[in-house]
RNA sequence: GGCGGCGUAGCUCAGCUGGUUAGAGCAGCGGUUUCAUAAGCCGCGUGUCCCCAGUUCGAAUCUGGGCGCCGCCA
């Protein structure tokens, strides 16, 4: 059996379109996703949308539709902007599909049955913003500080999670695994957090019906629903096919979360002590991204700067900005995304680096060597050749262990230093010279047989970033339907089996420059 | 206020447990080539490694203090 690789975005919450922030974490599943397809191992990739919520109902009475009415909308619009820019999950989750309202009863009852949920009643200010009761900390002139509403008075009854009874546990769970959270910045703080305590306590799990009826029943009083973190959370077990499916066990000792830093501690904190309650262990991995300003403002919708992955699709092709995106962003960092330097890296790495390379190698072949890839000579293969290959294969090894660190920039930047050297050799064997001799014929097959292995190499480092184009620079050498059988990293440490007297393609330019907006 | 992080070339960032003349990519400047998407290639940086003090034979890298950003908690 393969070893499996599960990663999950996180269930977006529906009252907002989809924007890049949405998109980025979604690109970097998807990236994750390949790379380790192409590793071998059975991949699944779970998105969905949390459709429950004080904050939706209100959404919806504002539209003057029902809650449901209001959730498939978003819901529709959040699928139908990830098939237009071709990002697919395995499944995607609503938390008001059935089989995940199955589940949040069966794990509440479970939790419920092990005595880690009481019944409280409180008296307080609730902030429907917030959705939760506020404490005096939380006020400002009488205002919630960070909704700016006046909270109201309630008194309810709520169902509450005994999490803090585990707070040590995951304080020792933590410490003894570095890489669960990470970057390590964020596991420090979530550290921190649990260090003083005084902050979290227990979590409230319900609402009365009187006050709000949508959302998923408690199972052991008809009277409450679950309120958001329950909900939401096992979203991904329900997206890992759990409780039945077979791979269900295989799939969440591999599971990795995609977060943005604005969820830290509902996944790291409220996520990990639920799953204990219920006799499940952690996902193996919490990683955490930072934010993307917009030229240098937080985006917001007050400022109304908020991108859609549907205007990056028209301005810069999605591909080429999902590769701008994974390129400029150090994962854990909060990145800059300015028009200017999302054209300069397109145009630098994409246009002038790569799509040249393929352009000038495929115009040479198909003028010199026949349209074919040409074998190699011997006596022409010297010193530069021996040395690409050897830094085609070191490329290999550092790709391999900076992908699975996140360092997808730093891969990036590895991958097209290999591309960088096929250009230097190029210039320095410069077949187009050496074709003028017949002596030179040795020349030019070993050059350009050694660019075309160079571009195998990089189409399939690079697939897993750039899915489509690297399909198509495959099938330019000859290798139309590499990317379903080829492995990593076997299949790029093989340096020479780029197919001899395969035909290439030409084509047109991979990746078109874009012109500079206009100040 | 507490805790944590960050501060390295114009920009974005590498620099692990201290040790050759501090690096990369991009931008800029100069040169060159023409196979190629006016792309490529070659060359060019006297950077107070935020500041001060200390530890050390030796610190961007450790310690203390300060300044400036930021995050989390309050």
């Amino acid at each position: 059996m393969n070893p499996s690789y599960y990663v999950t975005t996180p269930i977006y919450y529906v009252n907002a379109e989809p924007h890049i922030g949405h998109a980025y974490t979604y690109c970097v599943a998807d990236t994750l996703t390949r790379f380790h397809r192409l590793r071998g191992c059975d991949v699944w990739l779970v998105t969905g949308t949390d459709e429950h919520g004080e904050k939706i109902v209100e959404a919806a009475a504002a539209r003057g539709i029902a809650p449901r009415a209001f959730t498939d909308e978003i819901s529709a619009q959040f699928r139908a902007v990830w098939d237009e820019v071709g990002l697919r999950a395995d499944r995607f989750v609503r938390t008001t599909d059935a089989d995940h309202a199955r589940n949040v009863q069966a794990i509440l009852q479970r939790v419920h049955d092990a005595g880690w949920i009481e019944l409280r009643s409180y008296d307080g200010l609730y902030c429907v913003g917030c959705e939760r009761f506020l404490t005096d900390r939380d006020l400002e002139n009488g205002r919630c500080r960070d909704h700016e509403r006046v909270p109201e008075a309630r008194r309810e009854s709520n169902y509450f999670f005994l999490m803090s009874r585990a707070f040590g546990w995951l304080r020792d769970h933590i410490e003894q695994s570095p890489g669960f959270i990470r970057p390590a910045r964020y596991r420090n703080e979530t550290l921190a957090m649990l260090r003083d305590e005084s902050g979290l306590g227990d979590l409230s799990i319900s609402r009365p019906k009187s006050r709000l009826d949508w959302g998923i029943e408690l199972p052991f009083d008809r009277d409450h629903v679950c309120y958001v973190w329950f909900d939401a959370l096992i979203s991904y077990l329900t997206g890992a096919g759990y409780p039945d499916d077979p791979t269900f066990p295989a799939r969440w000792a591999s599971a990795e979360h995609l977060i943005g830093k604005d969820i830290l501690k509902p996944h790291t904190i409220f996520w990990p002590i639920m799953l204990k309650a219920a006799g499940l262990a952690p996902p193996r991995h919490i990683s955490v991204h930072g934010y993307w300003n917009i030229e240098g403002r937080k985006m917001s919708k007050s400022l109304a700067n908020v991108l859609s992955p549907l205007t990056m699709r028209d301005r810069y092709g999605f591909e080429a900005f999902r590769y701008a995106a994974l390129r400029e962003m150090s994962f854990g960092l909060d990145a800059d995304l300015r028009d200017a330097s999302l054209v300069e890296r397109i145009n630098a790495d994409l246009a002038n680096n790569l799509g040249n390379l393929v352009s000038r190698t495929l115009n040479l072949t198909e003028r010199f060597t026949g349209g074919r890839v040409p074998a190699p000579d011997e006596g022409a293969t010297g010193e530069p050749e021996r040395e690409l290959a050897a830094l085609a294969a070191q490329t290999v090894t550092s790709v391999e262990t900076l992908v699975t660190d996140l360092e997808l920039h730093r891969a990036l930047e590895e991958i097209f230093r290999l591309v960088d050297a096929a250009n230097r050799l190029m210039d320095l064997r410069a077949p187009w010279k050496a074709a003028k001799d017949p002596a030179g014929e040795p020349i030019v097959r070993t050059t350009l047989h050694a660019a075309c292995e160079t571009l195998r190499v990089v189409a399939l480092l690079l697939a897993p970033f750039l899915p489509v184009a690297c399909a198509e620079i495959l099938a330019r050498i000859g290798l139309p339907s590499a990317l379903e059988t080829a492995r990593l990293p076997g299949d790029a440490l093989r340096w020479g089996a780029v197919p001899v007297g395969a035909p290439t393609r030409k084509g047109s330019p991979l990746f078109p420059r874009l012109e500079a907006r206009k100040p």
